[in-house]
DNA sequence: AGATAGAACTGACCTATATCAACGCCAAGA
DNA sequence: TCTTGGCGTTGATATAGGTCAGTTCTATCT
């Protein structure tokens, strides 16, 4: 195995015995971009934990819309809910762009997480960071329009936001790349962005959400 | 203290030695319908577990809109990712009936945990209940229409649904009572709900969602 | 440089749902 | 019995954002 899981932050300070363990019944996966990494209503049997790479859980809606639920991102824990209570998973995951993740067969981790408190609180820091990322989806979702979402993706990712290709960033922020780019002209046309220059007034922006 | 910790949940399996040392640092309160258990931006200390009633969780957005973000009943946890993350409360808690909550002293807590697996499998249990759960709100939200959301409520709830008020579903859904009368009209006509008799074709309402 | 394809932009239109306003119904109190 | 207030209903209107279609831009390939 390649991958060392005492570099990953779910094993942190796990004892040397237990990672050995556990690497018994793990197995380490690369799935290239657009394919699928397991079907809504699939019977879960292993913990998916991604390395690398980026996964995008979706439902497919009654009239065929795709409805993405969710981005993964490195060292996130993806289907402990289908696992722990032993219910088919919700949604499909499939890779978005190059990945590597584990798959750890349940039943045996579930063993060792009784065993060892360690790993327990690890699991429970894990489920903390996937509550608070869920509540910020939500309260994201729910209380904030179209233009004070793109407000608020601008200021968390100036970074990396102009190297970005606006439809993948209506994707990700669920609107349509239309209605992305009036409200992109609305910003430029307020001179708070400026895509020549890559410039973006942070402190404007942050007054729209 | 009348609510007895051992008939909780969260306490289950865990030996009456600990259940005391618990008992210490937890607080029985009664609150009642619209007072507020806690703030937007308060501090966190204590975990709250909702014993009875049902309290509601919001945000007001920058133009003065309320936003559910969640209602929380019987033995649910209430912010334990503020707790967990040290992180000021992220919404306002109000009683939306009368309520009995218990307030539990969390670094006292946490101490327990760490030492008591039971305990610590109880946390996580829970953890994966409101992961669930907000997995759950966000599908609904994001892939039902209101026709949708309205059949998939009154499937769920035909035990109370008559019995209780459109003004309140219509809350709860996130939709306007006007939205919910024209959508129980539609019902009305295709005869899948009759309000004289009590009754709800379940079946027919599963094809809407 | 010209050709091509994907991305971005723009205007016209459509749809779901909110909002506003008016009205009728019914239960509780006077 | 009359009044009152909350709730539900209904029609008219407003609005955010989606969809469609056509155009322009830009980067890559020949």
């Amino acid at each position: 195995m390649r991958v060392h899981l005492e570099n990953i932050v779910l094993f942190k300070n796990i004892d040397e015995e237990t990672i050995n363990k556990i690497e018994n019944f793990t197995t380490e996966h690369r799935v290239s971009k657009d394919n699928i990494v397991f079907y809504e209503g699939d019977e879960p049997k292993y913990l998916y934990l991604l390395v690398k790479g980026v996964i995008k859980l979706y439902k497919t809606s009654s009239n065929h819309k795709e409805v993405v639920l969710k981005y993964f991102h490195d060292n996130e824990l993806i289907g402990e809910v289908a696992n722990f209570e032993g219910m088919p998973y919700p949604a499909t995951a499939k890779a978005y762009s190059d990945v590597e993740f584990l798959k750890i067969d349940f039943e045996k981790l579930k063993e060792v997480i009784f065993s060892n408190p360690n790993m327990a609180f690890n699991i429970q820091t894990s489920l903390i960071k996937k509550i608070k990322n869920l509540e910020n989806i939500i309260s994201t979702n729910l209380v904030l329009d179209s233009k004070e979402r793109v407000a608020k993706y601008i200021y968390n990712h100036s970074e990396d936001f102009f190297e970005t290709k606006n439809i993948e960033i209506a994707e990700v922020l669920g609107v349509s790349p239309e209605t992305l780019s009036r409200i992109l002209k609305f910003f430029k046309d307020k001179e708070i962005i400026n895509v020549k220059t890559k410039f973006a007034d942070k402190e404007a922006l942050r007054e729209f959400f």
